[in-house]
DNA sequence: ACACAAATTTGAACATGTTCAAAAAGTGTG
DNA sequence: CACACTTTTTGAACATGTTCAAATTTGTGT
């Protein structure tokens, strides 16, 4: 059977997610994982290098969702503060069920040695298909902002988006609704902060803004 | 003898300061601090509940260091943009050999249940103090900003110091060049973007963003 | 000086992430 | 099938953060 090794890492993957999500991150020890999953320890090292590895298993598996559910949640959404509200709020409701998780996640995912950091180089793909939900966002609005944010714009929403999930990380309202409050505020605000664009003076220091974000980067 | 106690709590915290250093965080284990200390490791934590406590205390040498060399260092000049420039740079300066040590403490401080996490409500006490650099900057620089960006100034310069940090903490030029580069930039565009709070388009959406700010954190 | 309590110190023990040499199972070849 | 070779699996071993009961030292009142 040539699936046989797929379906173990696949069932380590399930038990392990399952296990952080009802657990949390601490409780959920590798021997639990093996011995929920009924294979050995080392078993589970032979498919994932690290624990940390299966955060990233998480992550991408919440990338996908999110990525999946944005997607459905701004058709017909024409005007970019509401396809940023939906957008957000998507990604909110994928991360729920792992809100206790999310500030042991953000631990691990900000260490720049992390499989999961979305700032490290080595993990440029899954940074571009978290960066391609916002470009679905800002691409498919209208009115299109200013030109000359144009390309930057899913970078910013994304980043504006980053601080949404720090804020939701330490968000203890019930049910994370002070979060949803942010995004519902933030979203027309960001929409309303680019139409000032094309005013004079702002447009003098947005021009310099981009070019020490592209100075600094290189 | 009355310092006895202080002295070994004393004794315990430089050498693990000087270790973290010298070696950075993961090299240097509680056992080898013990060692190099001359103690033993139950005597470690009789002292510090942990290892993240000596990164805490760390942190509080860092941030003393940072306010008195801020201090130091706005001395005579009186506009927000060097003032600012002037404030971040002291901080980059003390953290400077820490750098490669960086990336784990923010790790570290990001968990909301770490006693060095700044917005965790249990560490007040250590926020305010990094608060009140930023108050200082703000305060003394003329023209003053804008009435209604007043109560919240030093709270927004002090956000924008934790984004520089972050990007420092990834920031693998040599002497970490790249940042004091974006410190130079950014102070600069700050201080020209708050003067921007007296355009009427600009106000009108900077209350609302005011607002939820306060809204959104009650 | 002595007894007793409090503070300090010790080192073994525990839990957990991780490694690795060896065993077991699978696969293709003569 | 027998054999060699690869892939998968195992479980013991290791390093490290942390805990804790016991030992030691220090302080205090008589």
């Amino acid at each position: 059977m040539a699936g046989k090794s797929e379906q173990t890492r696949q069932l380590v993957a399930d038990v392990a997610l399952r296990m952080f999500r009802d657990l949390g991150f601490e409780k959920t020890t590798m021997r639990a994982i093996a011995a929920e999953a009924g294979v050995s320890v080392g078993n589970a090292y032979y498919y994932f290098a690290s624990k940390d590895d299966l955060v990233h298993e998480l992550y991408l598996q919440v990338q996908a969702e999110h990525s999946h559910k944005a997607a459905e949640a701004v058709v017909g959404v024409k005007d970019l503060s509401g396809r940023l509200k939906a957008t957000m709020h998507a990604g909110l409701d994928v991360m729920a069920p792992y809100h206790r998780f999310g500030a042991e996640f953000i631990a691990t995912a900000i260490r720049p040695a992390s499989p999961v950091n979305p700032f490290n180089d080595a993990s440029t793909a899954a940074r571009e298909a978290s960066l391609a939900i916002f470009r679905t966002a800002a691409d498919g609005a209208s009115p299109a902002a200013a030109r000359k944010l144009r390309a930057e714009l899913p970078e910013l929403l994304w980043l504006a988006y980053m601080g949404v999930t720090l804020f939701w990380v330490y968000d203890t309202s019930s049910g994370q609704r002070r979060t949803r409050k942010l995004v519902d505020g933030l979203a027309p605000l960001i929409a309303r902060g680019l139409s000032l664009a094309r005013i004079p003076g702002v447009s003098r220091i947005l021009d310099d803004a981009l070019d020490l974000s592209r100075n600094v980067r290189g």
